[in-house]
RNA sequence: GCAUCCGUGGCGUAACGGUAAACGCAACAGACUUAAACCCUGUUUAAUUGUAGGUUCGAUUCCUACCGGGUGUACCA
């Protein structure tokens, strides 16, 4: 008999299924082991054979951990919310509910077929009603809470609002908005409803405030800076500008210094926790004021060079600084104003594209130096960000590239303070290392760079011009999308004061709209709801809620996936704790896995959550990227040439299906069928094959090179593609996917099951094993352990293949060695074979 | 520019600092077949481990610099 691999996995796959094999138990006695992966947003175009590849090394995992006496939670979902199918909707009108239903059929299927265990009793879908009424839930404790500094951590909103009622806002230490203004218990108790709501609002960590936010026209939408790439959307790679505009938005700033903190205690790879402490982006330097001439106004900058104050040589305000418009004098003014308009008009691409180009304008006013009261020119340049620091800088020319760039261009000075260790040119670059020797200034001569930060510091404080500050790079998260296909946000407007929907009505569920597209007044497309308002009176809030959302909280859903009553029981909680590995694309490292981290710090301030973080260790999976082949066609010729000839003519590559091509040998048949002009075409063949070129490109239709996880499974067996996945690489690396090598680990399964299947019938005799036999079968448990513990799957093949290999040699057939190597292959894959 | 990972046969890759290199693909030979593909058997072929230094009795492995490639990120004061 011969290995049938379809029987055997549909077998086993249905077995699976009918006992519920993979069922995560909830009251066991046995340690847990939690293994998530990234769930996936169910696109249209199905899987390809680089999507599973996370999954197949979680679920090895799950399996192995199994075998160890673990109780193994291993579930999946869909992020099932999201703008592919809004956009579809739009062109189709087919309701995104539809289509997404379908693309998770289709999903299942494919996961299926792949056989991996995940226990599917606890499967998530975050457009699921009783899914987002617990998303709804938790933004409404967002909306209900601030930020104590003083707890350093989230407390409840009536805390904040009874202390207003002491004492108004002196005594409270909050992460607010920049602009709060002070105010009396007295004051506090004569505000109006409104009043007082709008100052809440500058306190709660979930809020409605003015921002700068990424107007994608397009798109007709707000997107997220992890959703904008090169100043174009990611999704679509439609142009992207700014815009100040009313949103809902996470005070995710409240816990950058906490999300900074717990990247010591987590395992995950280096990299992706160095582009996390980059975005959250701690800087160390002071907060300093220039008191501006004839002005009772002052600017306030912020800077992590204090020791460089003597070699100030002007001040530059953003565009958007509120002062610009105060302080420009009548001369400047029409320049200024020009200057600004441009500005805030150029979209991200256009700033992006221009870093190393210096614009700006001067203001015609000047400030004067704290402490030697010299005049100092205002200019305004687009160089310094609105919504960094203060939106101002002290420009130091000599010690700043991008001061000496704009000085050197509108050729202001640039005096020198620092005398550096070694020989350095200040004509064609400033200093900016930290090291060397103060001078031309005053008190801090002779001072070291170091000890000067600290002095200066302590002077500017003592003269009472600010004070040693922390800034984060990180900007609080816009929430609100202008969109129909995502989670509305549980809030109605009474009298224009937002109200929270009260917990025991939700969910708000999305309601039904005549198109999904934004209204005449351009409205976001919920606005189209007919007769949709709270009580039939309020309306409510028209944005939905961003991508990011459902996926920042799912970890904790899969523990206790259908209560309706709670996120998920606490008693369930406190045994699943967090995962234990989490897997994934590295592309998340700034969005999704910076928010769950965010969300997760909230829920354990509350005490709704036992954990702090979400994972323990995460892995990031390399990308499989796509092997495209090309055929070369002699131009003006109706002529197709073998790649070893393309040299002797004028040629242009072509795309063709790479499933038409085994081992870069095109099927000349296939071809002729595939484009109706290439029918009658004349091949030019070497050794009667013809031969194409290949490149490695991102896995797409467009360049026909995508293979399927079906098609394999058909033609090798999940096992097979599981395995070969696997042998493919190290796990985290990046590589072309290339179906050539498959035959290799195909003919291992069948070497495999030809060691007991000799001669069509199973035979395996009960005979003592060898001393080689054994040895063979020891050294390999050992090996397989340690390579899965370190996620060394592809070496873990490779023994496989070495064991099977010897055992083969050693004519083994015996029970004793037989039933032992097997199970350990069920790490790996599904296979059972008796 | 910055961060991070990587660089070993024609290709993918492996080797607690210890015999110079495992596994698979490809290649070659044979068996099967009318023939080819698939499958099977076997063979052995192929690498001065990116370059230059250093540490060491000993370096693919550790350190430094450089060169080359992937990925992420970018005017954050």
């Amino acid at each position: 008999m011969d290995y049938h691999f379809i029987e055997i996995e549909k077998k086993w796959q249905a077995r699976w299924a009918k006992d519920k094999t993979f069922k995560a138990d909830n009251n066991s006695s046995k340690p847990k082991y939690y293994v998530l992966d990234m769930f996936p947003y169910p696109s249209g175009a199905g899987l390809h054979v680089g999507h599973p590849l996370g999954y197949i090394a979680s679920d090895i995992m799950a399996r192995y951990k199994r075998h160890k006496g673990f109780n193994v939670l291993h579930p999946m979902g869909y992020d099932s919310f999201g703008l592919p199918a809004e956009q579809y909707a739009i062109q189709t009108g087919q309701h995104p509910a539809v289509t997404t239903e379908q693309n998770i059929k289709r999903y299942r299927e494919q996961l299926d077929k792949i056989g991996f265990s995940f226990d599917w009793d606890r499967e998530v879908r975050t457009s699921d009603p009783q899914y987002y009424k617990w998303t709804q839930w938790i933004f409404i404790q967002l909306f209900n809470s601030w930020y104590n500094k003083k707890s350093d951590k989230a407390e409840k909103i009536e805390t904040l609002i009874s202390e207003f009622e002491k004492n108004g806002n002196a005594n409270v230490d909050a992460c607010c908005d920049e602009e709060t203004k002070s105010f009396s218990a007295e004051q506090w108790k004569t505000f109006s409803e409104k009043e007082k709501s709008d100052t809440l609002m500058q306190y709660r960590i979930a809020y409605l405030g003015e921002a700068y936010v990424n107007w994608c026209p397009a798109l007709g939408t707000v997107l997220a800076n992890d959703e904008v790439k090169d100043g174009v959307s990611e999704r679509g790679g439609h142009p992207v500008e700014r815009k100040l505009m009313k949103q809902w938005s996470m005070r995710i700033t409240a816990y950058a210094q906490r999300l900074l903190d717990g990247l010591d205690v987590i395992d995950w790879p280096e990299s992706l926790k160095e582009s996390q402490r980059y975005w959250i982006g701690r800087s160390e330097g002071t907060s300093l004021k220039f008191k501006i001439q004839n002005s009772k106004e002052s600017i306030e900058v912020f800077t992590t060079r204090p020791d460089t104050i003597f070699g100030v040589s002007f001040v530059t305000l953003a565009p958007e600084h509120a002062l610009v418009e105060k302080i420009t004098t009548a001369e400047q003014k029409a320049t200024v104003d020009e200057y600004v308009t441009k500005s805030k008009n150029r979209s991200e691409r256009e700033r992006q594209a221009d870093v190393t180009k210096v614009s700006g304008v001067f203001t015609g006013s000047y400030v004067e130096h704290p402490f030697t009261g010299k005049q100092i020119p205002i200019w305004v340049g687009d160089y310094v960000l609105a919504g960094y620091g203060t939106g101002a800088v002290m420009a130091v020319p000599a010690h700043d590239e991008r001061d000496f760039r704009f000085a050197t261009h509108f050729g202001l000075t640039k005096p020198q303070v620092i005398t550096p260790p070694s020989e350095h040119n200040f004509e064609e670059n400033s200093w900016d290392e930290k090291e060397g020797t103060l001078i031309n200034s005053d008190f801090l001569n002779g001072l070291n760079v170091k000890a000067a930060i600290k002095k200066a510091i302590e002077e500017i404080e003592k003269k009472n011009l600010g004070s040693g500050k922390i800034n984060y790079r990180l900007r609080d998260a816009v929430f609100g999308r202008q969109r129909y296909w995502g989670e509305p946000i549980p809030i109605y407007y009474k009298n224009g004061i937002p109200h929270a929907i009260p917990e025991n009505e939700l969910p708000l569920v999305l309601p039904e709209v005549d198109k999904f597209l934004p209204t005449e007044d351009g409205e976001p497309p919920l606005a189209r709801a007919k007769g949709w308002k709270y009580k039939n009176e309020f309306d409510y809030e028209w944005t939905t809620m961003p991508g990011w959302a459902g996926s920042s909280w799912y970890f904790l859903r899969y523990m206790d996936a259908n209560n309706d009553k709670t996120i998920a029981d606490k008693n369930l909680m406190d045994y699943w704790q967090n995962v234990d590995l989490y897997i994934g694309g590295s592309e998340h490292a700034t969005g999704h896995l910076l928010y769950v981290r965010f969300w997760t710090k909230f829920l354990k301030d509350f005490g709704y959550i036992p954990v702090d973080e979400p994972a323990q260790k995460l892995i990031n999976q390399g990308m499989i990227q796509g092997t495209s082949t090309m055929v070369h066609r002699v131009n003006n010729q109706n002529k197709i040439v073998s790649a070893g000839f393309k040299k002797n003519y004028d040629t242009t590559m072509i795309h063709v299906d790479v499933n038409m091509v085994d081992n870069n040998v095109v099927d000349v048949e296939a071809l002729k069928k595939w484009r109706d002009d290439f029918a009658d075409i004349e091949f030019e063949l070497e050794n009667g094959k013809l031969m194409c070129s290949t490149a490695v490109e991102k896995m797409s239709k467009r360049w026909y090179n995508v293979v399927t996880p079906d098609s394999i499974c058909e033609y090798y067996g999940a096992d097979t593609l599981r395995l070969y996945e696997m042998f493919l690489g190290p796990l985290e690396q990046s590589k072309p996917w290339n179906t050539n090598g498959i035959t290799g680990v195909s003919g291992f399964l069948k070497k495999l099951w030809r060691l007991f299947y000799a001669n069509n019938t199973f035979t395996v005799t009960d005979v003592e094993p060898t001393k080689a036999e054994l040895k063979t079968l020891h050294k390999t448990i050992k090996k397989i352990s340690e390579d899965i513990e370190r996620f060394s799957y592809n070496t873990s093949v490779s023994n496989f293949m070495i064991c099977v290999n010897e055992l083969t040699e050693q004519k083994c057939n015996k029970h004793a060695i037989i039933l032992k190597v097997l199970p350990m292959l069920n790490f790996l894959n599904s296979m059972k074979l008796i």
